[in-house]
DNA sequence: AGGCGATGTAAATTAATGTCAAATGTTTTA
DNA sequence: TAAAACATTTGACATTAATTTACATCGCCT
């Protein structure tokens, strides 16, 4: 769970954004001050901090100032006033990750949130077991690696990405990798085989043909 | 030098920002539609992407969708909407990065490029084995330096500079050194053989193709 | 039971990569 | 300028891996 810390001297802004980000499963931590929140930073786990520019101790930039002479900790800056300079400044200069205006929606801080951490992703969906990594052209199984071969990997990302629908062999064939036109269409076979094999590989207990379903006459589809 | 890409179909917001950019010692590359710009994306090397949402042949989100299929590329959203939910869809369902409302001035843009540039920026990296001096046209591993070609080098330096991830053959003949297209492909071969060897002089007991792994079918990646 | 698909195994085919050496191109040096 | 030294590219061949095909058998569904 990724723990955001929210500088922000409005208790009830803060409390409203807390709820909210709490509902999308990040954990919270709340400073009305910067003093404080530094001091927080310094000894503690914090993945991302929400930072008002308008605090009662000191302005959110001389935060911001004083976090990046020690910290690449991600930054979203929060403030009341439209103004595209502070924007700048906050941005280019002072090494801020993003910039929201008041007033604003709960939904657009996470969003900002979500969009700034998502470095870190396990991919999207986080009840799949599955998570792809484009760069490295891998998928991880429970957060273990597949060793697949290329087409096994087109096959099974595809899957991913179009869960709960049925696939027929002809369409993977023709348009997964470039099969010459009406081949075997049970060499698809062996590769869901393959693929199914990998599987219980990583995963002893698991069934690998309920994870990726045969539609009897159809096709595949594959289940999350 | 980071190349950035503009896909925006006004000419004279496109040729603003790239003019501001260039002054900023960043390389530009400008489409006026989608298509052409995911064509590019593919075989190019791109550092981030710019994207008007209103094109005339398809919608900026449905480019991002597209590309969020195949790529991570920093994008940021430019907008003529100020609409609260447009960004919330931009950057928390479609994994936008930033996003810009119009009408807004190119530092503003510049600041946003660069912001989400920062922390692309791999130089130093104290896990790395390798540091560069791009200077010196040196690299040195395990702090020992390499005796590399031009080529070599090039080769090398871009592979550390973007670990963890894969790159064809295509691509890096394209983009790292100047071939003339169509070439054969094997040649690269060869000089990571070379590469791998070079490593190996320096450090007996190292494994070459454990470091800069071969992802077949694809291309080659350097691994932290 | 009969048909369809799954599974297992193996062999044949095709493709990608590694390796080496020769050919070509480029730069340095005498 | 010619020779030498080095860098790069190319092609041939070996090696390895991936893909396809084939065939035998098993199991499930109607």
């Amino acid at each position: 769970m990724q723990h955001i810390l929210i500088v922000e001297d409005d208790r009830t802004i803060a409390e409203s954004i807390a709820f909210i980000l709490e509902q999308d499963s990040f954990s919270c931590q709340w400073f009305d001050n910067g003093t404080d929140a530094l001091d927080y930073v310094e000894n503690n786990a914090v993945d991302l901090m929400l930072l008002d520019v308008g605090l009662p101790d000191m302005s959110g930039f001389d935060v911001l100032r004083k976090l990046r002479t020690k910290s690449d900790l991600p930054v979203v800056i929060i403030s009341a006033r439209d103004d595209e300079s502070d924007q700048v400044l906050a941005l280019e200069g002072l090494g801020a990750n993003g910039y929201i205006t008041k007033p604003f929606s709960p939904r657009l801080v996470v969003a900002h949130v979500r969009s700034q951490l998502r470095r870190d992703r396990t991919d999207a969906n986080p009840e799949s077991k599955f998570s792809i990594n484009q760069d490295m052209q891998k998928i991880l199984f429970h957060n273990q690696e597949l060793a697949l071969t290329q087409t096994e990997f087109k096959i099974l990302s595809h899957l991913i990405q179009h869960p709960n629908r049925v696939h027929t062999r002809e369409y993977l064939m023709n348009n997964i990798w470039d099969k010459p036109k009406g081949s075997d269409k049970k060499t698809i076979n062996t590769h869901i085989k393959s693929i199914r094999k990998r599987l219980k590989e990583i995963d002893e207990s698991c069934d690998p043909q309920k994870l990726i379903l045969t539609n009897r006459g159809i096709g595949y589809s594959l289940i999350e």
